[in-house]
DNA sequence: AACCGTCTGGGACAACTGACCCAGTTTGAG
DNA sequence: CTCAAACTGGGTCAGTTGTCCCAGACGGTT
């Protein structure tokens, strides 16, 4: 077994267990299927980490960081605010489509998050994060497409999240992807209805 | 500890296991948990089902069941499609309002299914009859208001699911009802853009 | 080369879980 | 009342899991 830094060994566990939770779920993810994934020795992990809460919490800030990264920049601005909505929810399906797995993985971690009272607000702070980049988002195509929304932006935000949020699930379930881009093509030309045009 | 009859005995462990999985999630509902809160010997589980695996199947039967018939009668015809749409809704929202314990079974078991082997199809199973459902809704009232829908109502019925599903989750993680219902009457008004006047 | 902190190997351990068992008690039909 | 079937009590059992332990191997510094 090849001798790593206790600093990357981290890192490789935490990778592991994204890959064991995504591809056999939750339950799954033992320390000792972790510690395999990463063909590390199981003495390492608690070496790594005073237990596997940590190595979880670890887990969650990492992957939502990167979602927060995937995100930041996943603004299109088009010809018009339904083109735009249109290309930046296609570009939201694009992350999916190419990395599946992250979607159970975040799946399964709020769901976890819910029951589990040493995760309490973790789920919460998921959700925040990504409300404020949808907030963003919108912003970013009133502010590119010189309109304002009819609406408080908060509400949009939420709408778009449930429309991600409500493809998504609809996807990892049947993953009919045809219906899946249908689904988005439809709710951006709805929600682009709520732009009125920007007073000069 | 009272006698009580095997066919009781399912009934109540099942409830039981309702939930516990409700409560404190599916990785807590063990045997001895489902028999301590149904109050039955641990010895009953295994008398009245062959194993987990039955009681979790009996469990998803009976909670699609009692799913589907809870929403077979939710469909409000109002004044316009936008009413209708709203009002249906709405009502959509008063049964997760009034048993939010079963929504978070539902999605617990949906979670769990993706990832069990064992359980392979159950959850497009409970996607299936949700969209029948879903589509049936919207034919009533497409002919309740004498309309019909632009797209296809296949179509449509993803977008019904996908803003249920999708306010729900988001419910069941911030708990903010006027934000729900706010979601809820915005898309109701959408989706009502897409009904066209039925030709005579 | 000698040394010391860092990491690994190969266990061990108690707790918990699903499943099983069977003698004994209760129940209801005859 | 009798008696077989139905149900319960109080265990056992093997497997899994999180956590822990410590002797030894390694590797960079002195």
């Amino acid at each position: 077994m090849a001798r790593v830094s206790a600093e990357d060994r981290r890192r490789q566990l935490v990778s592991a267990a994204f890959r064991v939770i995504g591809r056999d779920g939750f339950a799954q993810a033992t320390t000792r299927a972790i510690c395999t994934e990463a063909g590390a020795p199981l003495a390492s992990f608690h070496y790594c980490f005073a237990s596997k809460q940590e190595l979880l919490g670890e887990l969650t800030t990492q992957t939502l960081d990167a979602l927060a990264d995937a995100r930041a920049d996943g603004t299109h601005i088009r010809g018009d605010v339904a083109e735009s909505l249109r290309a930046t929810l296609r570009f939201y399906w694009q992350t999916v489509e190419d990395d599946p797995g992250r979607e159970s993985v975040l799946m399964a971690l709020t769901q976890h998050a819910l029951n589990d009272p040493g995760l309490a607000g973790v789920a919460e702070q998921h959700y925040t994060a990504y409300h404020r980049t949808a907030r963003e988002t919108l912003e970013e195509i009133a502010a590119g497409c010189g309109v304002t929304w009819d609406l408080p932006v908060e509400q949009l935000a939420r709408m778009f999240i449930v429309v991600t949020d409500g493809v998504t699930l609809a996807w990892l379930v049947d993953h009919d992807s045809a219906a899946a881009v249908a689904a988005l093509d439809a709710f951006a030309g709805q929600l682009a209805t709520f732009a009125g045009r920007s007073e000069p």
